[in-house]
DNA sequence: GTGCCTGTGCTTACAGTGTAAGGCCTTACG
DNA sequence: CGTAAGGCCTTACACTGTAAGCACAGGCAC
């Protein structure tokens, strides 16, 4: 008799799975035992195809790098760099989890490397230095990485600045923080939106990059 | 007969050890089972100083907040603000679990309190409007937490760039990868260096600034 | 002194974690 | 048909954070 045969565990449903999880329920849910479950199978079982839960982990970061869109080099180098960045600005809003992993282990993979070799070349075919290419590439990713982190851990929803700034303003007495008293202050007014805007500094990286690579035409 | 009495347990006793465990054995290490042992304690005797695990974590990264040399308004913006953005830099090498933990959970203390009030109104004072300080303060964080991530991410001394290259390159075929071989094998070389940069990214952003300011003077 | 309260450190216990070791059962192939 | 391989399972272990409650000390009021 046919038992109810389910569709066999592959390491790529295991790992969609796992960002599915990560994605709903946040980074400290992803158990093997949780993610096991929403499978239908037991922890174990899943180590016949991810060598254990880092080698998991690494396949979710590959996964959602390959999401990001590429910048295609030769044409204009500055709208790819943008492209590029608020693409994945966007994927790792996302997918909340994604930033802290990517920042915090080694990530090789096909897709990784696709993802830096497109960078560098667009970088290197602007007319940037080797030098300035690792540099301009580490700074971008440094500033998106940064960014969403920063982004993320703040605990306000964009709409509720306002008042969570109003909230704030008692652990704030003017007489030891005036400035931050007054900013604080301005938000909870509406004056101030106080808003994260991720392209001002996207902005002035691009276009500091763009006067190395006039000064180096010159 | 008095047995030998050892000093009695406080908040920034228990404090100041997590950050030596932390500092020499990496923040996995730092579980309040072994934290206790390393004062001679039980686990649970720290729940008398700390309330529970999230909020030692909160005080240490308050305690090390203190560290950073706080920007002095008024005199050259651009100066106090790369030798805040440098300092900080130092003081997360330092400590190489703080910048995972600062990026990863909200951060409200009277050293943070601080350290905020003068980066903005030393950004204030050069002239920058509200929204415009504001966006200043946090791409300059995004790219000191993103560069520090990405720098201790990476697993390879300074120093050992070279042989590090040469141990990657079976992994980029030029077929697939053509620039990122000919960087990593530029690398290999010694042709070129492949070290991070700090002041690269931070130079970009605050000479951006500067630009601002001027033009806003005009 | 006695009684009591408060605070500090301890023991025990529980639910949850990643994963090593090994058993069973289905399938594929000789 | 017999055998081998592999996927999924159960069990077990060492470790995590922390709730509950005990033991004992010091300080205070009387």
């Amino acid at each position: 008799m046919p038992t109810a045969r389910r569709s066999p565990l592959t390491r790529e449903r295991v790992l969609r799975a796992a960002v599915r999880l990560a994605d709903k329920h946040g980074l400290d849910a992803l158990s093997m035992r949780r993610l096991a479950a929403t499978l239908r199978v037991e922890a174990m079982s899943l180590y016949n195809h991810v060598a254990n839960k880092d080698d998991m982990l690494d396949g979710i970061v590959e996964l959602i790098i390959g999401e990001i869109t590429l910048p295609t080099p030769g044409g204009d180098w500055k709208a790819a760099m943008r492209t590029r960045a608020t693409s994945a600005y966007r994927v790792l809003l996302a997918h909340p989890w994604a930033a802290l992993l990517i920042v915090s282990r080694m990530n090789v993979g096909p897709n990784m490397f696709r993802y830096i070799e497109a960078t560098i070349s667009t970088l290197r075919e602007a007319g940037l230095t080797w030098a300035h290419t690792d540099r301009a590439w580490n700074a971008i990713d440094s500033y998106i990485y940064g960014f969403t982190l920063q982004l993320q851990n703040f605990p306000v929803e964009p709409g509720e600045y306002a008042s969570a700034a109003a909230s704030f303003l008692p652990m704030l007495p003017s007489a030891q923080y005036p400035v931050l008293h007054e900013m604080t202050t301005l938000v909870a007014n509406g004056t101030h939106d106080g808003t994260h805007d991720f392209s001002f500094g996207l902005e002035l990286i691009l276009e500091g990059l763009d006067r190395m690579v006039a000064q180096a035409r010159r």
